[in-house]
DNA sequence: ACGAAATAGTACTAAAATAGTCCTACTTGT
DNA sequence: ACAAGTAGGACTATTTTAGTACTATTTCGT
């Protein structure tokens, strides 16, 4: 189906151990011990993070990371955008006038609203909601029919 | 954010070609002239839509590729599983206890699940849908928190 | 029966994106 | 001054994706 990269995975399970060291700050170094990713990749993400705007750092001896806001104010969406880059689900809209026949943009503006769509659903989603335990994936139906109503608009 | 191949951008292209042509057969060659993708990834695709159910095809002399069904009933999450093989959205989902830790997996299943809740509203939507000229993309209030709650239990 | 026009399958190559690592510079507390 | 940390960037290897080519098989038309 639709793909996000490892890293973001990684991301998504570093900004978890910040929001459970609640104010505190935490190393590198102790992030990657709790999360079990190698220091250098754990490294990259939390300056990756900290240049999107979801943590924040302090330099020098007993500094560390911590997340810039309440985990309840991070968005899924926000996390994908930080670690994915501002990538849309297709290439075509990148540079218009590439497809040569009509048909074939109308087609990929149809993918471009499924993805508009999903991304303002993952916008609702915050790093809380995505740290707790599992319960009954039951979607409710009344959204099953929700992106179908964005695409016949 | 979250991508698909282009292959799978090109795949629905040469569906929205066939679904075109209505009943009667279209051969790759006339395909590709029409969609300007080349005869061999035309070919390739064709191929992968006649093994995953969505079109038929006839050998021989007059041969040609026709939807399977009609484009109502193809829908997108069926195109996205044809060309872009039944990925999830983690690959942590595949190996389980890969992840050491507690919450690094539960972080998982949370992608887990709005990569479900994605996929079942994909499944409402039907390359019929994606031929239509673009409307004013304008989700509906009551979609967005629906995966939240998909989410939250 | 034969040849032309197609699809089927598979293997291969090249290019691009990803993941991961390393090194050097800068900051700050003790 | 030194140790512990982050900042940034460059670099390498691996994997995935895209694209192509080749060979076999099927079927229509004459």
């Amino acid at each position: 189906m639709l793909r996000m990269s490892k890293l973001t995975d990684y991301g998504t399970l570093v900004l978890a151990q910040l929001a459970a060291s609640e104010g505190r700050l935490a190393s590198a170094h102790q992030v990657s011990m709790d999360t079990h990713l190698s220091l250098p990749t754990v490294s990259k993400l939390l300056k990756s993070l900290v240049r999107a705007g979801l943590a924040v750092s302090q330099r020098g001896a007993r500094g560390g990371y911590a997340l810039s806001r309440p985990a309840e104010k991070i968005s899924a969406a926000e996390i994908l955008d930080a670690l994915e880059g501002p990538l849309a689900i297709t290439e075509c809209s990148s540079a218009p006038g590439l497809c040569g026949l009509e048909s074939s943009c109308l087609v990929g503006a149809a993918w471009q609203r499924i993805n508009v769509s999903i991304r303002e659903a993952l916008d609702e989603v915050s790093l809380a909601d995505l740290q707790q335990p599992a319960g009954p994936s039951l979607p409710p139906d009344r959204w099953k029919h929700a992106i179908r109503q964005s695409i016949e608009h």
